[in-house]
DNA sequence: AACATGTGAGTTATCATACAACTATCCATG
DNA sequence: CATGGATAGTTGTATGATAACTCACATGTT
């Protein structure tokens, strides 16, 4: 009979990857390596369906992926094309409504809380007249809109993102304006976390620190400023008085 | 004769919306609606193209939409299923980057330069023993790798990414992947800038640290290694011995 | 009783083919 | 020169068949 082969499993599973996944990844790989630039029009389907050796339903269901992710468009009878970033987050707005648990808004908030120290970092050393006169602008806002929690929370995260535009880098850029509209999304409960004492006095103070081009401090003051944020979110969750989302 | 019509369009183009474009509609809203929750398996495809009287082309249409967004999830043989919604859902908002990935890898490195820092800080305190694993059998890859500054290079990024799996933040996790598909396909040029040298002794001390839970060490490894990582390739790119990527 | 194996139903993946719907272009016609 | 029509190329949808896979249950085997 000889003894069973049950550890040490030596035979690995055999790859068994989907054709349509295959297909997936080399057209993706075409896009991103450059060879495939924005406004490109791809070879017909059936003309890839040929060159893969693959059906037509296959390169389909690729392609459908890809519209879905944005990295390309179809035109009925015309062909489909390579996609332009410029239109940000068009498929977003679908998702609005989605309310984020507890948790994934402590995922999004410790993200930040690493991402925000460094980009105001770079913030001090990039940012224009035209930025600070901006955050400036933003900042009085907040002041006037105390009693408005809304308002104020809203302002308080365009503070954040226009520090990310200031670092000139778009995926910082990028990044930031995804959490600012989970955030915005979710906000209802983080309103009271945010508290208009802190924001006001930790924003005011970056705001300094930027102008001084001092990046040490405005990064200490920026993770203060998150940890402080995501310390009073949890209080308040605890506490149950803040949302719950369904 | 009569004037032409041609300002103002009174009439409005005849609705023509794509049956899988329907399809894919009416299942995104009973999911975002909460009627299909997390973990529900769906009718089969069979059955849904009955119900909706399209057929199963037009349904598998909007599935792999659905799936390629991480809405749903198909299991070959066994069904389709809601996915949990999570934060990162928008992250996919990120997958446009790709496209423009080649304009600046000094982006990109800019970026991770404060992402994985963090990241490591956080993996110290939650790596468990299979992720410890698992970056040391990377490691011992790299180790064979010398010759193959490709291969190396692959290894290199996979490294990073196991790090941002270890944070547990699927935010860390989805961004890194995303970032390691982007120098993936910009490797030609940085595999040089990458080193085997500074490679190998980087990663050992990060997986060293990372084992000793101490998360300052770690960071400050992380940073420098990137730092150089950085350094190198703009002195190859001065040089003009780096990349042109065409 | 425990385990291995076989079998079948149900499901997704892929294929091939055909036709419908749409777009752009060319070209003859008046 | 404007109009309309014909045409070729492309994507969208439909249908039917087959392969590949998963699960559960039945059937042996020990």
């Amino acid at each position: 009979m000889g003894r069973r082969v049950t550890e040490k499993p030596v035979l690995k599973p055999v790859r068994k990857e989907r054709v349509s996944r295959q297909v997936f990844d080399q057209l993706k790989e075409q896009i991103v390596k450059g060879k495939w630039p924005a406004g490109t029009k791809l070879p017909s389907e059936n003309e890839l369906a040929k060159q893969l050796n693959v059906s037509r339903v296959s390169v389909r269901s690729a392609l459908h992926m890809l519209s879905a992710l944005g990295l390309l468009e179809t035109r009925h009878g015309e062909g489909t094309y390579v996609r332009e970033l410029s239109g940000d987050l068009y498929f977003n707005a679908l998702f609005p409504l989605l309310a984020l648990s507890r948790t994934n808004i402590f995922d999004v908030l410790e993200y930040r809380r690493v991402m925000d120290p460094g980009a105001v970092g770079l913030a001090t050393e990039r940012a224009t007249e035209e930025d600070l006169a901006e955050l400036e602008r933003i900042y009085h806002q907040m002041e006037e809109y105390t009693v408005d929690y809304k308002a104020f929370a809203r302002a308080d995260l365009e503070f954040h993102l226009t520090i990310a535009k200031a670092t000139r880098n778009p995926i910082f850029i990028k990044v930031n304006t995804i959490i600012r509209d989970i955030l915005n999304a979710s906000m209802e409960g983080i309103v009271r976390a945010l508290g208009i004492r802190d924001g006001l006095h930790y924003h005011r103070q970056i705001l300094q620190a930027l102008r001084d081009k001092d990046a040490v401090k405005a990064e200490g003051l920026m993770r203060e400023h998150v940890d402080r944020t995501i310390q009073r979110l949890k209080e308040g969750g605890e506490k149950g008085e803040v949302y719950d989302q369904r």
